[in-house]
DNA sequence: CTGAAAGCGCTAACAG
DNA sequence: CTGTTAGCGCTTTCAG
């Protein structure tokens, strides 16, 4: 693979001149100019971004952390960092940690072995606080998206978890539902635990007693087979909940799935409602009844401040908190 | 940051002695290896792969080139991607183009100037060609997933396009429609061309005229609005198709929703049927009827075939052919 | 078992 | 406008 001095020799030139048209600085005149282009253009010349790395100490590379790489949430997410990051000049890189605290470790230290100039960071929960500050002692700006970490003050891009859970939660209520199940994601999830506080706030302030045994809780991954809810079968209809708050769109498919194995019907004998949203699904068949979030702002913003961030290391740390919207749908129904 | 030379120092043995600590290459006694193992943890030390990568002239770092982040084909394939490199022992880059030339070759160029290790490449057309040579010349192994490119020979996993194709629309035929539209992707595509191919193998198949009049066109991606069909909703009953091909699933929801924007019903007006399925999406909703790939094979056996490839550059290429699964469901009527 | 020297491909800083 | 020198952080090679 040709390298600078390649070009150097067959320009008649030194290594620095064809440098300096590699990157645009410095006067080269327009004559030695077009000759380097010349040769680098038939020798087929790609600069080697390792190497300038290693000098430069920055690659103008960013990455991208989510948690779930089949949630339409974080794909669109993905979308809005990207092309934020194209417009500036940067490279986005993906990562995919499956919400899983090992993969995730993997991945920093990947980023960080690379020496990655910034990172966008959908922790998969309260135990990154330990990636975050190995990303802190090197050095390497990040900015968190979607979710927050205990002890950890930096910037960040995040829902409204709490606000949207409780309109959702109401919603259901105004609907008629009195006997409203939560299935929620980990509790080590900033945005679980807070989703859970915006369900309690709803029965509350509609005079519901909060009912620990209504809760059930599992990862925020869809699992095909994680719920048995034989139990809801067997039940009288009456002591059944009759509706059913997932805390995201995986959750309220695992759950979908349970109900129709176990042959209960949404939304005739349960309704269904969760956070997020389904993506381009939804436009073909809207069914769940949803609270949708920007998800492409969610990147795109996250990818501006991180790139003032990268500008600017002094600065406070800011955060931007989004709004959601609540739709409801073929999934709930009116008692 | 701390380098190798840091370590060294502080641990009074040389770099070379802590390289060797860290690649767990040549003989250091345990006496010294305890001890730089010591140091390296209290300094926090985390190897510069940069610099390495810059010696070595490898990265263990592979590259994941998909067409479309937001489509579950793709986010399932690059799982089981994934999962393949980790183990063994490679860490996976994604990159996303988009379905676009422009984005496709800024992320050649990156992997390129990275010094990446091998690339699973989903070429967004046949003009992804140009793309191929620079990585054939450069002397980066590739495996081409899900498309072919002609004029390239190489290691390719590809579904069975033309086979599936005439299946589901043998299945449509079935079904009593013989009023057949296609709504197909950029004939740029060889899965585009293969599954035209079998749709009109179908219909010959059966006795039926093929049509160019009910062949659309337009990209694989999930556009919005790209779609106008009122002057179906304006036709006759009679005259218009009463089942429509569509080339893959995002194609299959941009007519859903253009004809649902025309007040057209399906299946009820018309009937949909596409390749490829919809992720976890169809547990909770099976609505369309799909021929649906195994998504997570093809990253898994692409990332083996590449493997080996990088091992060893001169055997002959591969092409493995998954099959699909035809699923008729509610979006197909009988007739 | 350990170390010294050289160099991967590039650019910053300076000199001309 | 152009070139020289030095060095980024690491590993290879060879010597001890």
């Amino acid at each position: 693979m040709a390298t600078i001095y390649d070009i150097a020799r067959q320009a008649n030139v030194s290594a620095m001149t064809v440098s300096r048209v590699i990157n645009n600085t410095g006067r080269v005149s327009e004559k030695t100019r077009a000759k380097v282009k010349q040769v680098m253009e038939e020798m087929q010349y790609i600069p080697n971004s390792v190497a300038r790395c290693l000098v430069t100490q920055e690659s103008k590379i960013l990455s991208l952390l989510i948690t779930d790489i089949t949630n339409p949430f974080f794909t669109t997410m993905a979308r809005g960092a990207e092309d934020a990051a194209m417009q500036h000049g940067y490279r986005l890189m993906f990562g995919n940690s499956d919400e899983s605290l090992i993969k995730e470790k993997d991945y920093v230290q990947m980023i960080l072995s690379m020496r990655v100039d910034g990172v966008l960071f959908a922790p998969s929960g309260d135990q990154s606080k330990e990636h975050l500050e190995w990303l802190t002692r090197q050095n390497v700006p990040f900015v968190l998206l979607d979710r927050e970490v205990p002890g950890i003050e930096c910037d960040a891009v995040l829902g409204d978890s709490r606000g949207g859970a409780k309109h959702m939660v109401s919603e259901l209520i105004r609907y008629g539902h009195r006997h409203i199940a939560l299935l929620n994601g980990s509790e080590e999830v900033s945005t679980a635990r807070e989703r859970k506080a915006g369900y309690i706030e709803a029965l509350q302030e509609a005079g519901i007693a909060f009912d620990e045994q209504l809760c059930m809780q599992m990862g925020y991954l869809h699992e095909r087979d994680a719920l048995d809810l034989s139990c809801w079968a067997e039940m009288e209809p009456q002591t059944r909940p009759t509706a059913i708050f997932a805390a995201n769109n995986m959750l309220a498919l695992s759950i979908y799935t349970a109900l129709r194995s176990v042959g209960l019907r949404v939304p005739d004998d349960i309704s269904i409602a969760c956070f997020d949203d389904f993506g381009w699904v939804e436009e073909a068949n809207p069914f769940f009844s949803v609270a949708s979030q920007p998800a492409y702002q969610f990147g795109e913003i996250g990818m501006q401040l991180l790139l003032e961030r990268i500008k600017d290391r002094e600065q406070a740390p800011r955060r931007v908190i989004l709004p959601c919207q609540v739709h409801l749908r073929e999934s709930v129904r009116q008692l």
